[in-house]
This record gives structure tokens, C-alpha cells and sequence, in this order.
RNA sequence: GGUGAUGUAGCUCAGCUGGUUAGAGCACAGGAUUCAUAAUCCUGGGGUCGAGGGUUCAAGUCCCUCUUUCACCA
């Protein structure tokens, strides 16, 4: 495996970027895990292509250029200039970056089509669907809000309640309105093509149980099975920014179906400029490798979607998929308000060097899709302390003794004890780096770290510097513990490319390979003048950065954001308040808590009943099952709405609301009264 | 709501197919050292392995229930 007798043919592809925001540290996870990854196995001496491309189509690229008063090529030209900007200065190496909106692109998805629909794989069907009457377009799940049909929430997406949790289809929202023109929208009929993934279950059935998929994923594809594959709906309807579908006017290939092309395309714009064999990586039969790196939020789409599209257009399919979990700093989501939320380029205007997070994320990085968490504190803490304490000051505590004693000149290293141990862990880093446990390989070479630092303090070679006769001893020491740092150094090359090169030309000596291992540095070697190459972050620079990060949240709110929704009636001040009527209209009582239990098969939900000075109690179902056990609220007072409509919930009906407090701080906590107050009292 | 993951020292994480007193780094305490852009070396304190039940001669590791956090639901 890491023998590099035969040398591989290997495409690689990171997930495409939407082009309607900015690079931030979470999107920065993968390309530093694909980065590594493919430096790695370059410096193996296999031949790695790796390509990546902005993704460029859909509704809220279109209608975010409209807003800008630009157009759609304008505005994923600009982008496509940041993004590429960010990630040549977080040193990740595309071989090349293209974009989905390219010639290349638009001749492949179409010519996919036409096999699939050969195939007998695509097939029409009309729905029906909310258009904007006012902006005359069909309008995606994500640009219809309303009422949750479930739990009534206000200003809900067309496809999901984030209150509630529910999903649902946008036809069955209440009082829905355009997030684009604040129109009531229309349901229309309209012809949409389908491509048909039903009739493809068996072929993925089996290439999703074939080791393509980590464990962990083809589990989650396991869900899919069990209720039968509905067709994909693959076209959208003009206007739209994307590819036409061949002899359907009027009507546009979805996003996600030449999204993943764009990996086909941007590594045949490569092909054509550096003169490789494109059908000899996509035949059907192809020999050569392809990997997917993703977020485990798009797995459905390359595991499912994406090799039926190549199987049944008569492609190989990809390898292997590998999928990350999500970035979360200092345990948290990202959040703007807490300032965590931190675009690519913000961090390099603070830290500077993009080597600290690519060290820092390579160190919390294995092959599963677990989320890794970027602690700022910690993050300062393992830089200083691995890198500048550890690593680096090998070279600094002996570099100086060569250079001012011995003319830069080094001895031949001997094979001590140290040094053989070093090497001999070669194979257990490259096998770890293969499997991308990044965190196994980088403890192993902390580890050796420190043994090479206990080395230099047994020997220490301060002393022989004063002694008379102990020149020799202290020229072998020294050049013993560089060849040691120059072990290290290769092998953190792939993490560390930057600071690699910098030690490359301090140490004088060519570009590191894995075959360096066994090319130590020779007799008489004459080495550079060490200057010092990394520095310790300062706690300064971070609380800067959160600082900045919130700042900027004021300044620029649509930062990295989905187009914002206006809201859908006359945003005037008014409509922030509500009048002394609409208040009159919440009848909110004093309950005493009769009785409360759990209920079996729910997570959340505690079964309440509620007198309120009524014949009956009320029967409520609350949420609050987190925060309290049954049995300390029997007895209680509290405060429900009496006159919300009566719900039906999969337990049975809950005919009230009581209330509480909660945010991401805790609660929820339920109100009481102050004494005196008796059951069934109206709360105004 | 369903499904897949997840919860191990103050912090960040290792712990393979169940097997001796649960490990590392950072942080903390004591000592050594001074070559290093304040860095290293030695020693030490610290954990009811989310909670409860079960299987087993033996469970952090397997099973069940509850709970935390994350993701997905075309």
C-alpha cells in the first residue's frame, strides 16, 4: 500500500462550493482533509488528479445577481475569484478549479441525458407545483413560507418546520406566501422530467453494500431501501440559471443533477490542458480510481443520485465515497452572534498562517463521519505546544551549534536508536495518513517528536560545547537530531506544505518524498542559516478574530447567507406590534397540574392534565420532558393558552399550550404564579 | 416524528474482534536544565468511561430503556 511499485492513476474531488457565499472554516474542513489526502499519495509517487469547481445554478444564485442588479455569469465570476483566492492561501492544491457553468459542463450533462433517457430512464410526469404570480416563476420549497400544517408555527420553509421538526410537502402549508415577492402564491400544473431511480434499487442495493460507503454511511442509505425509491425529479422550469434540457424548452436541469458533472467537466478542461486521457478515468471499465470527498449532509446525492447516473450512462462509478462530519467551534454550531462564525479569508487575516488550522484539523481527523471540534482555546494550546514547542524547536536548539561550530557542515548520521525508531514508523504514518486517521498519524509523530527532544536533552549537547575534545561528539549529536527533524518534516509534509519547502531550502536539500525515509542527510552536507519559521499564535489574535467576526455580521448581514425572504405583508414598523385586541384574543389561564406523566414512545413529551376550573381537565401534551420529572409537578401551577385549537398528535389530542422559557442557554422552565393565584383565573 | 451517528480526566481526544490496577497531549503541582524567538526533560495529583437495567467467570467494549449533541428525510 505504501510501496509505490506501481504507481496508481487517481482522480479526486471535493465537493463543489455553492457560489453564493463565502468559504468559511467549516467548508474548510474538507478540502484540508482532501488536500492532505492527495499530497499524501503524491508524495507516494502516484499520479493524483484532483479537481473541484463552484457550483454555479439554481434559484438563489439567479435571484441573488438580480438583487445585486448584476447578472447570474457576473455575480459566479466574482465568486469564483474569492473562493479561488481563499483556497490557494489555505494551501489547497486543486489541479484544477473550474465551474459548473462551463461548456464542458453543459455538453456533459446533456449528453448523460440523452443516454439516460436511451436507457429508458427518464420519464415525464405533471405536477403540480406553487408559482409566484407576481414574479411569474415556480418557486423552490425553500422560497415558500407559511404556517406549519403541523405544529402552526408562523414563517416556515415550504419544506420543513424548524419549530416543530416536521416535514411536509409545501402544498399542505397554511396561509403560504413567495419569499421572493410576498405574493400568495398559485398552485400550477406543470410537466417535470423524473429520472427513474425506482427501477435502480437493485443496482444500489448492492454498490451502496459493496465498501464504496464507509460502515456508518451505507447504514444511513440502508433507511432509504426500506420504503422503496421514489423517482428524482430532475428539471425545473424557466426562468432558471442552468442547462437546458435537450428538446424540452422551457425547462432546466436541476442544480443537483450538473452539479456533480462538474467533476466530470473540470477534469476534462484538465485533460485538454494538460493532454490526459479522459474516457480512460470515466469508461465504464476504467481501471483508474475516483474518490468523492463530502459532507455527510449530501451522501444521499453521491451515494444514491450520482452512481445511478453514471451506471445507467454507461460511466464507472466512483471507488469510493468518502464522507466528514461537521465543523463545530468551541462545541457549538457556528454562530454569527457568538462571532464563530468565520469565513476562510477573516481567519487568514487575523491568524495569518493557514498551516496552524490545517495542523489543528488534520490533528482532530479520522475516517468517520463524526463532527470535530474546533476549541479556540485548545486550538492555541496544541499549535504552540506540538508545533513551535515540539517540532520546530528541534531544529532551533541544535541548528545553531552546526552553523557557528561546524560551518553548517553536518557528519553522516548514524542509525541510533532513535533515528531507526523514527523510520521505522514510516509505514504505521503512511498507512494512517491512507486511511485518513489524521489524528493517528499526527499523535505518532508527535510521539517521535518527543523522543527526539528527550534524545537531544540526554546527550545534551549544550555541555560538549564546553568541553575541550568534545567537537565531534557535539557535530553528530547535532546532525543526528537534524536528521531526525528531517524525518519529522516529511512526514508532516502533507499537512505542513508550506513550512515543508521552508525547511527544504533551510536543510538544503530537494523536495521530500516517502522515498526520502531511507536518503538521510549525507557527509559533509552543508546546511542554511536556521531562521525561525513558525511563531506561537497569540490568545490576542483570537478574541480579535471572534471580535471582528461579529462585527462584520452588522456590517455585511448577507454574508455567506440564502437569499434573505422579505416579509410577506407591508413591512411597516406597525406590523412588529399587535394590538391590545389581538392580545385579548390569547385566553390564557391559571392550570393546576393534576397530573403528569411520561409517555411511552415519546422523546420529548410529557402528558399533562390540566384543570382549569372545567368539568374535565384538559389533556396536554408539552415538550418539556428535558427539563422535568412527572412526579415534582403534580400539584403545580402554571399558565396555559386555553383557546388554541386542539391538536392531534400521534399520542392523542392535546387541547392547550402551557408555557415556557427556553433558548440555547436552557429551559425549557415553566411559569408559576405568585400565591394566591387559584385555578381557571384569567392571565391579561 | 423516523433514521444514522455521538456522549471516556478541567479541555481536546486514543482505547482493535469484551480480559491484568482505563491511556495520551494540553492545563495543573513538584523537581531538573538553559542549547532553543521561553523551549525541553523527569515525577505526580486528577476519571462511579451520559444514566439505569441486563448478558458473562469477566463490559468503556455486547443487548435493552432513557437521556445529550449532530446530520438527513428526495
Amino acid at each position: 500500500m505504501t510501496s509505490a511499485n506501481s504507481p496508481r492513476k487517481i482522480l479526486v474531488t471535493s465537493a463543489l462550493p455553492y457560489a453564493n457565499g463565502s468559504i468559511h472554516l467549516g467548508h474548510l474542513v474538507e478540502y484540508i482533509q482532501t488536500d492532505v489526502w492527495v499530497r499524501f499519495q503524491k508524495m507516494q509517487g502516484h499520479s493524483v488528479h484532483y479537481v473541484c469547481a463552484d457550483d454555479t445554478h439554481g434559484t438563489p444564485i439567479m435571484l441573488r445577481a438580480e438583487k445585486e442588479g448584476i447578472t447570474p455569469e457576473a455575480l459566479i465570476a466574482n465568486v469564483h475569484h474569492e473562493h479561488s483566492a481563499d483556497f490557494k492561501d489555505f494551501l489547497v492544491e486543486f489541479d484544477n478549479y473550474y465551474s459548473t457553468n462551463a461548456p464542458e459542463n453543459k455538453e456533459l450533462s446533456q449528453s448523460i441525458y440523452r443516454k439516460l433517457k436511451a436507457a429508458g430512464k427518464i420519464a415525464t410526469k405533471t405536477i403540480e407545483q406553487f408559482y409566484d404570480p407576481v414574479k411569474n416563476m415556480f418557486l423552490p420549497d425553500r422560497f415558500i413560507k407559511g404556517e406549519c400544517p403541523k405544529c402552526h408555527a408562523k414563517d416556515q420553509y415550504g419544506d420543513s418546520c424548524e419549530v416543530c421538526g416536521a416535514t411536509y410537502n409545501p402544498t399542505e402549508l397554511i396561509n403560504a406566501y413567495s419569499a421572493v415577492s410576498g405574493a400568495t402564491p398559485v398552485r400550477r400544473e406543470t410537466e417535470h422530467y423524473f429520472f427513474k431511480l425506482s427501477e435502480c434499487e437493485g443496482f444500489l442495493k448492492e454498490w451502496t453494500r459493496s465498501g464504496t460507503l464507509q460502515g456508518e454511511a451505507a447504514n444511513k442509505m440502508g433507511e432509504w431501501f426500506e420504503n422503496g425509491l421514489n423517482d428524482w425529479d430532475i428539471s425545473r422550469d424557466a426562468p432558471y440559471f442552468g442547462f437546458e434540457i435537450p428538446d424540452a424548452p422551457g425547462k432546466y436541469f436541476y442544480v443537483w443533477l450538473d452539479a456533480p458533472i462538474g467533476y466530470m467537466a473540470s477534469f476534462k478542461k484538465l485533460c485538454a490542458d494538460k493532454g490526459l486521457d479522459f474516457d480512460e478515468y470515466w469508461n465504464a471499465d476504467s481501471s483508474t480510481e475516483l474518490y468523492h470527498f463530502i459532507g455527510k449532509d449530501i451522501l444521499y446525492f453521491h451515494a444514491l443520485f450520482w452512481p445511478a447516473t453514471l451506471e445507467f450512462s454507461g460511466h464507472r462509478k466512483p471507488t469510493k465515497i468518502f464522507s466528514h462530519g461537521f465543523l463545530t467551534v468551541n462545541g457549538e454550531k457556528m454562530s454569527k452572534s457568538r462571532g464563530t462564525f468565520i469565513t476562510a479569508r477573516s481567519y487568514l487575516d487575523h491568524i495569518k498562517n493557514p498551516e496552524y488550522l490545517r495542523y489543528y484539523y488534520a490533528a482532530k481527523l479520522n475516517s468517520t463521519m463524526e463532527d470535530i471540534d474546533l476549541n479556540l482555546e485548545d486550538f492555541v494550546a496544541r499549535v504552540n505546544s506540538d508545533l513551535v514547542g515540539k517540532y520546530i524547536n528541534i531544529a532551533s536548539r541544535t541548528a545553531g551549534f552546526i552553523n557557528k561550530r561546524f560551518d553548517g557542515k553536518l557528519q553522516p548520521s548514524v542509525d541510533n536508536q532513535v533515528i531507526v525508531e523514527l523510520k521505522q514508523s514510516a509505514n504505521t504514518i503512511a498507512e494512517a495518513y491512507d486511511a485518513r486517521d489524521y489524528g493517528k498519524a499526527l499523535r505518532e509523530i508527535m510521539r517521535l517528536a518527543d523522543i527526539a527532544n528527550g534524545y537531544v536533552a540526554e546527550k545534551a549537547p549544550w555541555v560538549m560545547a564546553k568541553q575541550e575534545g568534545q567537537e565531534a561528539m557535539l557535530q553528530q549529536v547535532c546532525s543526528d537530531a537534524l536528521e531526525m527533524f528531517r524525518l519529522l518534516t516529511l512526514y508532516l509534509k502533507p499537512v505542513l506544505p508550506k513550512l515543508g519547502s521552508e525547511i527544504e531550502a533551510f536543510l538544503n536539500i530537494a523536495p521530500l518524498t516517502w522515498q526520502s525515509v531511507a536518503l538521510p542527510l549525507a557527509q559533509d552536507h552543508t546546511i542554511n542559516a536556521y531562521e525561525h519559521l513558525i511563531t506561537r499564535i497569540e490568545p490576542k489574535l483570537i478574541d480579535a478574530m471572534t471580535e471582528a467576526n461579529k462585527e462584520n455580521l452588522q456590517a455585511t448581514p448577507a454574508v455567506g447567507v440564502q437569499v434573505v425572504a422579505p416579509v410577506a405583508q407591508a413591512a411597516l414598523p406597525e406590523a412588529e406590534y399587535i394590538s391590545i385586541d389581538d392580545f385579548t384574543k390569547v385566553d390564557l389561564r391559571i392550570a393546576k397540574i393534576v397530573n403528569a406523566e411520561h409517555v411511552e414512545g415519546a422523546e420529548k413529551l410529557l402528558k399533562l392534565s390540566l384543570d382549569i376550573g372545567e368539568a374535565q381537565p384538559r389533556q396536554v401534551f408539552a415538550g418539556i420532558k428535558s427539563a422535568y420529572d412527572p412526579v415534582t409537578l403534580v400539584g403545580r401551577l402554571t399558565v396555559m393558552v386555553a383557546n388554541l385549537a386542539p391538536r392531534k398528535m400521534k399520542f392523542g389530542m392535546s387541547e392547550g399550550m402551557v408555557l415556557a422559557a427556553s433558548d440555547e442557554r436552557g429551559g425549557p422552565f415553566i411559569l408559576s404564579p405568585d400565591a394566591g393565584a387559584i385555578q381557571g383565573m384569567r392571565v391579561k
